[in-house]
DNA sequence: TGTCGTACTTCATCTGTCGTAGTAATTTTA
DNA sequence: TAAAATTACTACGACAGATGAAGTACGACA
C-alpha cells in the first residue's frame, strides 16, 4: 500500500486530474482513483472531502446541482482555469520530485 | 522548488541512503542533500533534527560520538540493520508510488 | 571586535490525513 | 416486505510531520 504522507501533496492533484476529464461527484471520484490505481490507493472519505473544500477554498473548482430522477442528492464538481493551471504546475513539480527522490532510492532494491 | 507536503513520506528514506553511504552527523546530512538535489530540495535544520529523533526512535539509526580536535561536538548517526530494512521496503514502495501518481498525470504537462 | 559558518536544541503552530460517528436516501437480496 | 448493503455525504477530534522563530555555543577570519 502507499502511505499516505506520500500521496498526501498529490491528493488535490488526482482529484484535479478526474474532474478535468470530466465533472463529478465525490463518491464516483473515490470510485475512480481505487479503479485507476487498481485498488493500489483508496482515498478515505473524510480525505476526500476535506479536500474538495480546500479546492473550493482556493477556487480551484466549482460546485453546482444537477436535477435528478433518482438516487441522493449530489455535490457535483468542476474545475476551474485556475485549477487547471494548478494541475499544471503540480504536473511540473511532479517531474522534478520524481528526479530528485529518485537520486536516493538504491535501484537495486527495486 | 518541491513542496515539503511531497518529500514529507521520504525524508527519512533520503537520510537512511546517506547514512547507508557512510555514517555522517546533521549538518553534513544537510549539506549533501542539497548537492546531491542540485539545490532543488533544502532541507530545514527542524525537520532533520526531528526526523533524526523519529528514526533513532524506531531503530533505525543509531547515534555516537567522536572525538574531535576541533569546532563544536558533532552527534554522528548510523544506519542499523532495521533501518536497511526499511529502507529497502522504501525503496519498493517509492516504486509502487511512482506508478501510481504517474496515472493521474498529463504528460503533455511535463 | 564583529560577523560568518558550523552544529545543534527547544517550542509552538499549522496543515492534511484519518478514525469515529452519525444521517439519510435508495437499491439489492433474502 | 423487511433487512442489509450501497450511495452520498457531514461533523468532530486527534495526530504526525514540517516549519518558523528563537536561542545557544564554538571556531575562523578580517
Amino acid at each position: 500500500m502507499i502511505s499516505s504522507d506520500v500521496i498526501r501533496g498529490y491528493n488535490d492533484t488526482i482529484i484535479l486530474y478526474l474532474l478535468l476529464e470530466k465533472e463529478s461527484y465525490g463518491y464516483e471520484i473515490s470510485k475512480k482513483i481505487k479503479e485507476l490505481s487498481d485498488e493500489k490507493y483508496v482515498i478515505k472519505e473524510t480525505t476526500l472531502y476535506s479536500a474538495f473544500n480546500r479546492l473550493m477554498k482556493n477556487g480551484y473548482i466549482e460546485s453546482f446541482h444537477q436535477k435528478q430522477t433518482h438516487g441522493k442528492k449530489r455535490t457535483y464538481y468542476k474545475i476551474t482555469g485556475l485549477g487547471l493551471q494548478y494541475y499544471q504546475e503540480k504536473c511540473q513539480e511532479w517531474k522534478l520530485t520524481k528526479e530528485v527522490i529518485n537520486r536516493f532510492i538504491k535501484e537495486e532494491f527495486l
